[in-house]
DNA sequence: TTGCTCCTCACGTCACGTGAGGTGGC
DNA sequence: TTGCTCCTCACGTCACGTGAGGTGGC
């Protein structure tokens, strides 16, 4: 018997499949065009009609997509002669994936918390100025000279985490009473460089000056001493300049 | 005393100042084509020369964009005028949607693991035997009619989640004796359905399934009654798509 | 002189979203 | 007849990566 109510090939529109599967008919057309999706057959008007096995296999898709599954794995991952078992292993593999995307994104988060608990991301001068008084290197009512900040802040730069990071590594130097007597007069006869200061005198403060220095070997982005003299070239003279180039050869010998 | 070694606007180039931030030269370009940097100098050459001001920038603008700032967000951060304060709680929004992110994450690759492990996602017959085996519905080593197949992948495709999903909510059904033992002899009745049945036989077998199967109205996207008939079509009598018809007004009154 | 850096377009990425402009179906 | 759906381009998204083709600097 045969029922005329019932057509032979039921189809449904491209709007009506897309709504059954959760995505937007837009989406399924870009899946046909990716050849993520075969098209489907067309009736007398262009449009396009789905039967029930174009649902499942759209289904499918989706299903991979809301997975995290990039449109070319799912491609490889449902053609014909793809391995079966092979589905499982890119699973876990996205899973895998994910686990360090989620390491990475709890790290990110952790820091922009602190960063906005401590507020260090914008004022190294104020930081570096809190940190010498913890050191008792400057009285809790003095402060920097304005003209030193711009040196903070390139110092803050320079670093690859800042300068909270700065201080930490400088901590040890800062902390131990001997280094800190040490550097003061080291300090000072830098400050006393001129542009006619003999070579020895520029060579033996760059030697001691890189004995007492940590060394930057382990730094995950050592600073560029080849263009600190480039930055700080208005601020120094050329006997403070030559020291500058003194130790960078001390310090990172090619 | 004129220093002629060192120059009095003391500049790097695009790939120094780049390097000493940890980014391409072209990130650098890009950024001051979106306004985010200022263009700096060039040079006779039409070179760009920085100098420690553009740098500072650069190093702040690379900073928030590891911590995932979009591009327009740091714009309105740092274009003066910008309020000083608002700064960490943009951090602090910018931890939220993380924190949002984070539990998405986890959520996807948990089900990713159970995927991999269950390999629920490709097999909706294989799931239903097992089920309907648990249930002592099938024997251990009944089979399901081949011919059941594409339904089971229609019935799995249909539900948002699958068709662990669907069993889940239909496991209430099944586990209950008298549920079962009411469903049998309607299940009956409709494969029992012709073309030829009268509308009083239909109506009253549509009300009895529609007492008892459970209300789809807490589904998250409820099937499309509607649709439903074109995708069995070919698969039903016209007195079982009247059935249908008459079930949609029942379950789903407009 | 060679190799490196710099310059400016301008297309590609990824998975669609969003009109633009036109036509078929109830 | 009106409103909804469908059709095919084709540009936009986001933050750059990657040549293409040409020139300056050591």
């Amino acid at each position: 018997v045969d029922t005329t109510s019932s057509d032979d090939a039921p189809r449904l529109s491209i709007g009506e499949v897309a709504r059954l599967a959760g995505v937007t008919p837009r989406t399924l057309r870009h899946y046909h065009a990716t050849c993520l999706l075969a098209e489907p057959s067309r009736d007398s008007s262009g449009y396009r009609r789905y039967g029930a096995a174009d649902l499942i296999a759209l289904v499918r898709v989706v299903r991979l997509r809301a997975l995290g599954m990039p449109i070319p794995q799912i491609v490889s991952c449902i053609q014909e002669g793809a391995d079966e078992t092979s589905l499982p292993m890119q699973l876990r593999a996205l899973a895998e994936e994910l686990d360090h995307e989620i390491v990475r994104l709890t790290a990110t988060r952790d820091r922009l918390r602190e960063l906005a608990a401590t507020q260090t991301l914008d004022r190294p001068a104020e930081t570096l100025v809190q940190a010498l008084r913890a050191h008792g290197l400057l009285g809790d009512h003095d402060t920097l000279p304005e003209a030193e900040h711009p040196a903070a802040a390139l110092l803050d730069a320079l670093h690859p985490q800042g300068m909270p990071a700065v201080l930490d590594q400088a901590g040890g130097l800062l902390a131990d009473p001997a280094a800190r007597s040490a550097l003061a007069p080291l300090l000072q006869r830098f400050q006393g460089l001129t542009d006619a200061s003999p070579d020895a005198v520029i060579g033996s403060l760059a030697g001691e000056v890189a004995a007492v220095l940590p060394r930057p070997e382990h730094a995950s982005r050592p600073v560029d001493l080849a263009v600190m003299p480039k930055l700080l070239g208005d601020r120094l003279n050329a006997g403070q300049l030559r020291f500058m180039r003194q130790l960078r050869g001390l310090l990172d010998p090619r």
